[in-house]
DNA sequence: TTTTTCATTTTAAACGTTTAAGCATATTTT
DNA sequence: AAAATATGCTTAAACGTTTAAAATGAAAAA
């Protein structure tokens, strides 16, 4: 790698002061009142010379770097690749690059990620929080440094954010299932204390209650972030067998369908029939289910482009006040909430 | 956002110069002789006033970054993603930060990342190359600047890279087809120049010429980019009606795939009776298809790690040798190549 | 006592930018 | 003709680090 072209090489290619090729390349000749024939020079040799400018130095001067964090639980989670992708366009959109990190739902992950960006002078920074994070957030608004929440958030955190209404989609996913003439509906969420989570089993509760059907212990399962498959399934299974055996499942996210859905498959159990399906999100694998998967659309790019806006606004002035933006969703209804007309199965 | 801690300010605190913090703080204690007490008192200080370096500032003067930059076709894209998070892992435990870029496929996209992310001063970059981009990578090569390719390659062109061996694969894709007694192989791509590509086609001619099958022009179906869904669906639509109808699909990738997945699926034909399916890659949509589908799997794993290897190599030495890597990859046999026992439809 | 060696710390330059302030010289205004 | 203003360019400091080289003072050797 030979040495780059730097604003003193063209200085000295046309015998003027660094000060000047400054001014000319970044358009300040007006203000800088610079000769027209020395613009003219310094242009050419630029040009001649390759010249890229140096950001690194650019922002240590300027104390901006024009560049964003992106925290997400895991990048390689469709859910998050795809927010990522809209976040990506619209930073490039208004000059920002971003920087992105996996926190595995782990606080002490998060932390380091944080830390990594901060060093790195980020400008602003755009998390999907993880459980017990809350703290590492309130230095940031101590900080008044510019952030904004996505798909998460914490109560009692007065921070910029971006997400759906959990209780009420999720109030309206059961309720759906129950209009379709299913009773039983379990249920498979994470075992979180995060507040998106929470509010999505309210929601679940919520519909029951609504309905008059007395929930279950054993119809709420629970799966674990790091042993997702083996939890899943063992919360279906464990539905399956009981007495009060579900005759619905409501899956709070969709990497806890896709892992339901690959044992209900393997179980040969018929949807919608058997047992009817709704979940969180979207996914390919929901197209292809034998039954397709009824699911909670929620849409990703309003998601990113709302983030990004949130963060821009409070950029440019990080005492502003912080906004809670809600983004709507949509109940998707496909068959494998589509009971037919039939007793129940006992 | 108050201003940050700096050396200067725990240089100030102690009644120190800034060099000897520096020193301290790099732990160059022993090459500086610095003496014990100051050391524990400079050590003190930037605790409490938890001290962060400024890693800009830092690469200013050192002239690297400590980050590398990860272009890849589309970040939204699962097989990216995965890859973008096996190599996110392996850089951060070699102490790089990664920034993505995605070309969407476009060279004029591409050039504008590479040049962000240099201007950025990356200290090395993991390309998924776009068509028509070797121009911009050969300029890479004659500055010296170290990068690896994945994924793709080009011909002529002796950068790092790290992929599949292509041809072979996808003839024992179509080879395996013809072992279970599909005769009438097509095959759906994509319509690019990119080598990669051009040796899977290769490698489908090469299995049906091998097992003596003339191949037809109506097989062999390509799709842009830009608009995929489109361009397969026609494809499909077109072979199905040829009169030398296809009694196996062969598909280049999972998200050709996959858009080809939902016609067939749409149009209730029959896999593997009616028609087989194989494809590269993976996708959760693979496992639901009603036949689950038979594909040729590359570790992503193993690719991203070598690509950081290579890459970790080549920074260390950059005018060192370049290394192609070929990753293994592995037929996973599943329902949609199941051909029962009958003959042939006509 | 003078010189040498050693231990500790500071100075200063450098990385590549930006930008306020200053300095000539020319031109206009009075 | 003197004063005021314009024009065109340079100087120098700053951003926060690192690091070679110099400086200081004390201890050891001569």
């Amino acid at each position: 790698m030979e040495k780059k072209v730097s604003i003193k090489d063209i200085a000295k290619q046309v015998g003027v002061s660094t000060a000047l090729v400054s001014y000319v390349l970044n358009n300040k000749e007006k203000e800088a009142r610079v000769g027209r024939e020395v613009a003219e020079k310094v242009r050419r040799a630029a040009r001649k010379l390759n010249y890229q400018p140096n950001l690194i130095a650019r922002s240590l001067q300027s104390g901006r770097t024009q560049t964003l964090g992106l925290i997400v639980a895991d990048i390689s989670n469709p859910f998050f690749s795809y927010i990522a992708r809209v976040i990506e366009d619209a930073a490039n959109q208004h000059g920002y690059t971003v920087i992105i990190g996996s926190s595995d739902e782990q606080a002490s992950k998060s932390a380091s990620l944080i830390s990594a960006f901060l060093n790195r002078q980020v400008d602003g920074l755009i998390i999907a929080p993880a459980e017990k994070s809350e703290k590492q957030l309130q230095n940031l608004l101590n900080d008044h440094f510019p952030f904004v929440l996505i798909d998460r958030y914490f109560e009692g955190l007065s921070s910029n954010s971006v997400h759906i209404d959990n209780y009420q989609s999720a109030y309206d996913a059961v309720d759906h299932l129950i209009k379709k003439g299913y009773r039983r509906v379990g249920m498979i969420t994470y075992d979180t204390a995060l507040p998106h989570m929470k509010e999505r089993v309210r929601g679940y509760l919520g519909a029951l209650k609504a309905n008059g059907i007395r929930g279950r212990r054993v119809w709420l399962q629970k799966a674990g972030f790091a042993r997702l498959d083996h939890d899943v399934q063992n919360g279906v299974r464990e539905m399956l067998a009981a007495k009060e055996r579900p005759d619905a499942f409501f899956f709070a996210t969709n990497s806890l369908a896709v892992s339901g859905l690959k044992y209900i498959y393997g179980k040969g159990i018929r949807v919608p029939e058997e047992l009817g399906i709704i979940s969180f999100d979207e996914s390919d694998a929901f197209d292809f289910f034998y039954a397709p998967v009824t699911y909670i659309r929620q849409s990703i790019e309003d998601i990113g482009k709302a983030a990004l806006d949130l963060l821009m606004k409070q950029m440019k002035n990080p005492a502003g006040k912080k906004e809670q933006t809600i983004i709507a969703t949509k109940l998707i209804e496909r068959k494998s909430t589509a009971r037919p007309e039939t007793k129940n199965i006992k």
